[in-house]
DNA sequence: AACTATTTATAAGA
DNA sequence: TTCTTATAAATAGTT
C-alpha cells in the first residue's frame, strides 16, 4: 500500500531526428522551448568567453527575435561582419565615391563663388595688379557684349 | 580481481557561474565546446521548426564564426532583419540626403556657371532687356571698382 | 583530444 | 497554455 507510482505508465520521451517536424503544434511547441534554450546558450556563451554575438531568428511565421552581446548593438555586429566578410564593400566605395564627388563640387563652387564675387567687384582684396588688368579688360568687353546685345533686343 | 572502478578518485564536475572565465586556458577550451554546442542547436533549430537563422560571433580574438540557415544567405538575413526593425533607415535617409544635398550644389554649380558667363559676357541669350541693362549696370561698377582698386595698389 | 559525472535541455505527457 | 519528469544532450573538470 501507500504511494506507489505507476511508472511503467510514463512512457521514455524519446531522441527525435533533426528533420522539418510535421505536427504544427509540435513544431510550435518545440520552436518555442528551443528558442527560448538557444538565446540562453547564445547569451552564456558571450559572457563565459567574451565573445560578441549576434543572433537573429525568424520564426516561419516570420515573427522577429534576436539577441546581441554588450556593448555592441545589432547594428555594430553587422557592420563588422561586413567589413570582416567583405560584404556591402561595393556599397561603401558607393558612399565614398559619393563624399568624394560632394568634396570635388563643394570646392568647385566656392571658387565660382569668389570669381563671381571679383566679377561683380565683390570682393578685389586678393588679385594682384595684373589680374586686375585682366579682369578690368574681361569687364569692359563684357559690358561691350551687353550693349551689343541690348542693341540686338531692341531690333527684335 | 575483476575491474574495480576507482570511481571515488573522479569528483564531479560542478555546475559553473555565468561571469566572465578568468582563466584564459579554460575559457578558449569552453568557447570552442559551447561554440561547437551553439552552432548545432541553431542548425537544429532551423530545421525542426522551419525557422530562418542568422548567427554571427566574434572570439575575443576577433576571430569570425558564422551559421546561416537554408535557403537565405547571411546578407538577406541581415536585410529581412534591417527592414524588419527599421534600422538602417538612418543611414538610408543619410544617403538620401547626401543625394539631395548633391542635387542642390550641382544645381547651384550650375547657376553659378551661368551667372559667370553671363558676367563674362560669354552667353547673354536667355536674357530679357531689363536684365540687360541690369547687368550692363553691375558690369560698368565692377569695372569702376576694379579701376579703383587698381589705383589703390599702385599707390601702396 | 578523450573521458565521464553532473548539469542542462527538452520531448512527451498531464 | 503551463507544469512535470524521464530521457537525451551538453559540458566542466579531469586525464
Amino acid at each position: 500500500m501507500g504511494r506507489i507510482r505507476a511508472r511503467h505508465r510514463i512512457m521514455g520521451r524519446g531522441k527525435i531526428k533533426i528533420s522539418r517536424i510535421e505536427n504544427k503544434i509540435t513544431r510550435q511547441v518545440t520552436f518555442a522551448k528551443r528558442r527560448a534554450g538557444l538565446l540562453k546558450k547564445t547569451h552564456e556563451l558571450a559572457v563565459l568567453c567574451d565573445a560578441q554575438i549576434g543572433l537573429i531568428i525568424f520564426s516561419a511565421n516570420g515573427k522577429l527575435y534576436d539577441f546581441c552581446s554588450d556593448p555592441l548593438s545589432m547594428q555594430n555586429i553587422i557592420q563588422k561582419y561586413q567589413l570582416t566578410t567583405g560584404t556591402r564593400i561595393v556599397e561603401q566605395n558607393d558612399t565614398e565615391q559619393l563624399h568624394g564627388e560632394m568634396r570635388r563640387i563643394i570646392s568647385e563652387t566656392q571658387n565660382l563663388q569668389m570669381s563671381l564675387q571679383r566679377y561683380t567687384g565683390e570682393d578685389l582684396s586678393s588679385l594682384t595688379l595684373g589680374e586686375l588688368n585682366e579682369l578690368e579688360q574681361v569687364l569692359v568687353h563684357a559690358s561691350h557684349n551687353v550693349r551689343a546685345r541690348k542693341i540686338f533686343r531692341e531690333n527684335t
